[in-house]
Parts: structure tokens; C-alpha cells; sequence
DNA sequence: CTCGTTTCCGTACGACTGTACAGAAAAGAT
DNA sequence: ATCTTTTCTGTACAGTCGTACGGAAACGAG
């Protein structure tokens, strides 16, 4: 029995040089070649563990869902009131902290990728779905709890949020002077504010985290 | 004197099939050749009004920010009741009538373009700038007709505006399917309704348009 | 018709792309 | 040490790309 390489690891390890790659110099320069410079091994070595670049450049970006994904379950046992839920959702999924901003550009910069690419457009209305679902859900929590403004549509709202989300995803990663994380938070919070009955509204002594 | 054609036409024309191509095959593939094709001239000819590639996209997109001030300034002689200024300004900037939302999804194509290039980040900045201001601006029409919710802090309220504007079109150009104009339209009106007094909510018996 | 300018095009060069393929290097099992 | 399978690499091919350059075509003024 010869060598054996954990495929999936290095298959990940490949993800985080296409990662470097399209935050240095952007999608169209994710090139095998490329990437296989960034991460140190030849390019046709890079072909060996994803036959195409399709395949490579999908499963980098699958990689930061399940990135995000996994953010949001650290502390999704989080059954304090469902005001700091929705907040924190939002945050886990929108990620103001350094590094983990790489995730936001990248869905920026396979954005155009998804006007195109037939499979791109499936991957991202499916996790699309997903988030609109997640955002219905934290809501239906607001609902439940008496807290949520009367005549509140939830299913709107969800949508509502899901637009804001994305809206401050975009700039977050192209004006990141102007839409600084402070000013993310001032968004969000006013933003959550404005679903709530008037007497729960305000008094974030606490903004989580 | 030779031949003379109008230089400005001529690249306007050009511009469109930047578009043509930009929408039907993506940015990356909005190569001078392909452009040269689209439009029915030889590529030679191209470079002949349009120095650099960088020159032509950055003009083509120049263009689609000039289309969209326009259409703003179609009826902004608009002194009707400032919610539904607006509402109008939203929808006249973010088109949802068949051809003009292909600016939208150029825009979107574009946005990868702004994570790289450092022209198309000041371009970038610059109109977001003016978008903002536009909406601070009728959002302060809101508060000086004494129509705004108590408390409501007019820039924050222009930043949500902006980005929930900004996620609505992302939205629009990638899943068409699922973010509707229909949808556009209830998800706009439900956000301004949240920006006003209680008693001025709702109602919107006409929903201009 | 002829000249001069503008407009347009064909060609060419160097660089980069994805990927197919054949063979070299590595390394555990015997 | 030898074998066998995995891992890795070099090379090659057929494209596309941007763009520089020289010359052809078009056309208005004289």
C-alpha cells in the first residue's frame, strides 16, 4: 500500500487557496494554475484531487456555508429571549470580524458566477431558501413571544430581513470604511427595533458580544 | 473631411452590447472580441473608440448609474405626499420592468469587479454615496412633514433604506423567481410603513404604478 | 476625379486558460 | 529489496485573451 493522503482534508486545504486567491485578486483569477501556486503543489496535482476547475471552485464555495453554518449552531442552544436570537443570528451569519469577512466577499464575488452558471444559481437558491427559512423561524420566535408588533406579517418579515441581511453583506464587502461593523450593528438593532411592540423596543444594555 | 460619425453614439452603442453580453454571458466573458461581435464590428474597430478594455466596461457601466439618474429624474417633480416619494424613488432606482433590470443584474456582475479593481471602488463609492444621500434626502421629507415615527434617527433610517435596497436588488437579479416585483413592491411598502407614525401607516390604496 | 482624413479591419505576438495524458516519485506491504 | 498502488509532476494541445501595428476602405472637401 503506497501513500495515502487524507482526500478531503487537502481537498479543504485547496478551498482555503482559492479563498486567498479570489480575495487578493477576485474571481476571474482563480485559476488552477493559480491556486495551485497559492496553496504550493503544481497544478496538475491540483487536478487530481478536482478534475475540473467547476468542481474546485463549487466546492470552496460550499465550504464557506458550511462555514457559516456551523457559526450558527456554537451557540444556537441560546434560549434567551428572542430578541438577542434574531440579533444574533444575524451576526453569526454576517460576519464582522476580521478574518471571517473573507466568507462575505467571496459570496460577493460569486455572485456574478450566479447570473450564469447553472449550478451556481441552484446552490444559491437553495441556501437562499435556507437563510429565508432561518430568518422565518427566529421571527415566528418574536411572534410567539408576544413580543412581535401587532399586524406583523412574519413570512414578509422574514423576507424583509433576509433583503436587509443580504444588502449589508454586499456592503459590507465593497465599502467597508463607510459600512463599518459598529455601524452594522446600529443598523441591525434599529432594524429589529422596528418589529417589536413599542414596549419592548430599545434598552440593548446587553448588545451580545 | 472623411466620414464622421458621432463618437459618443457610436460608443453608447457599443456599451449596449457590453450589456447584451454582460447579461446573456457574464462579465467575465464581456471580452473585447465578444463585444466587437455582439455590436456586428470587427474588434479592431472596437479598440478604435474604446482604447482598453478597462475603458470600455468602465464606460458601459457609467452608463446604466446616467440611466438610472435619468429615469429618477423622469417625475421627480413629484410634490405628492412624501411616503409616496419614497416609495417611487426605490422603485424608479431599482427597475423592475423586464429591460431596465438588466441594469440591476449588471450592477450585480459588476460588484465583483469592486472587491479588485480600485477604479471600480471609487466609482462604486461614489454612487453608493449618492444613493445614500438620496435617501436621507426623502427620508428628512418624511420627518419634516411630521409623518415619521417619534424617536427615528434620519441616517440610520437612510443606511437601512440603502440596504435594504441594495439586498432587494441583489435579490432581484439572482433569484428573479422567488423575489418578484410583486414581492419588491410588498417587501418596500412594509419597510416605509415601519418608518411612519402609527396613523399614517397602511392605506396604500394606490400604490403608484 | 483627387486628395486627406477618418474610420475600419486583418494580422500578429505574447501571455494565459482548462485539461488530457504519460510518466516519475513516494511509500506501505510483502 | 521488490512490488503495487497512490500521489505528484511535466509536457502538450487547443483555445481565448488584450492590444499593438500597418494598411485598406470610406467619404467629404477642393
Amino acid at each position: 500500500m503506497p501513500k495515502i493522503v487524507d482526500h478531503e482534508q487537502r481537498r479543504r486545504e485547496l478551498a482555503s487557496a482559492v479563498w486567498a486567491v479570489v480575495r487578493r485578486d477576485g474571481v476571474a483569477a482563480a485559476s488552477v494554475r493559480a491556486v495551485a501556486r497559492e496553496a504550493g503543489w503544481s497544478p496538475s496535482s491540483v487536478q487530481y484531487y478536482f478534475a475540473t476547475q467547476d468542481e474546485l471552485l463549487t466546492f470552496a464555495m460550499r465550504m464557506t456555508v458550511d462555514g457559516a453554518e456551523q457559526r450558527l449552531r456554537e451557540d444556537s442552544a441560546n434560549p434567551e429571549d428572542p430578541r438577542s436570537l434574531v440579533f444574533t443570528t444575524v451576526e453569526r451569519l454576517l460576519p464582522l470580524d476580521s478574518d471571517a469577512r473573507v466568507a462575505t466577499e467571496l459570496w460577493v464575488a460569486f455572485l456574478s458566477r450566479v447570473l450564469i452558471d447553472a449550478d451556481a444559481r441552484a446552490f444559491n437558491s437553495q441556501t437562499a431558501r435556507e437563510t429565508s427559512e432561518l430568518f422565518a423561524t427566529v421571527i415566528g420566535g418574536l411572534c410567539d413571544a408576544g413580543m412581535a408588533a401587532e399586524g406583523l406579517d412574519a413570512g414578509l418579515e422574514a423576507d424583509r430581513l433576509h433583503a436587509l441581511f443580504d444588502g449589508l453583506s454586499v456592503q459590507v464587502a465593497t465599502e467597508p470604511e463607510r459600512m463599518t461593523p459598529e455601524r452594522v450593528r446600529a443598523v441591525v438593532l434599529a432594524h429589529i427595533d422596528s418589529l417589536l411592540l413599542p414596549e419592548h423596543r430599545g434598552g440593548w444594555h446587553d448588545p451580545p458580544r
